[in-house]
DNA sequence: TAGGCCATCTGGTCCT
DNA sequence: AGGACCAGATGGCCTA
């Protein structure tokens, strides 16, 4: 099995090891976030949602058409018949609880997207399949604070990378990004 | 087959 | 008032 390869130094990456090889408009969203540490708490989510592209499809079980008014595919109440609890809900079927069904799905898609691309900037296993999305938030935040230390530390990436992972740091600090997840990646990282 | 993950619908709440 | 956001419920798909 061919190892993954990635340098610091060089933003270089292989098919395998898929790390910054998104739109250059993202990268450079994520670099601002990265150089503005300290605004972080302000920007913890870097792509506003109407700026998303829609990606392809991420689910194999996803509708043909997303947009598409389909009460007859509702899952949850299908069946269903009761009336409304209140008299200023509307009904099921009526056309405001369509269209409000169809933003939903409009939303739910923005923020698979922005989830497709945050997937693209953690560090994966080249044989790792998709990311679930409560593991790339945890992997993203772990990943954002060991990059938020290698820039504090002033160190090469590379080299605190390896001190870490050697235990040297970790053995009397508690990182926030000292995971098993991250570690393991890094440790899948071909320096030369 | 059980459990994890996901899409979708739905009604409530908040915001503009 | 209408849209955005959220969480609960439900059922489908996939994998160990």
């Amino acid at each position: 099995m061919e190892e993954p390869c990635y340098s610091f130094e060089e933003e270089e990456t292989t098919s395998e090891f898929l790390l910054w090889d998104q739109d250059p408009n993202d990268e450079l969203q994520l670099d601002n976030l990265l150089l503005d540490y300290s605004s972080l708490a302000d920007h913890l989510f870097p792509w506003p949602s109407s700026a998303s592209p829609p990606t392809a499809p991420i689910s194999s079980v996803a509708p043909p058409s997303p947009f598409d008014v389909a009460p007859e595919r509702a899952l949850g109440a299908e069946v269903d018949s009761s009336p409304p609890p209140g008299p200023a809900a509307p009904s099921p079927g009526s056309a405001h609880r369509r269209a409000a069904n169809v933003r939903e799905r409009k939303r739910m898609l923005s923020i698979n997207s922005a989830f497709d691309q945050l997937r693209c900037h953690v560090p994966t296993f080249p044989y790792e399949k998709r990311l679930s999305k409560i593991d790339t938030l945890r992997l993203a935040i772990a990943y954002i604070a060991l990059l938020g230390e290698i820039l504090l530390s002033g160190c090469e990436p590379k080299s605190y990378v390896e001190q870490c992972l050697k235990s040297s740091l970790q053995s009397h600090r508690q990182a926030i990004w000292n995971t098993s997840d991250l570690t393991a990646r890094l440790s899948w990282i071909k320096w030369d």
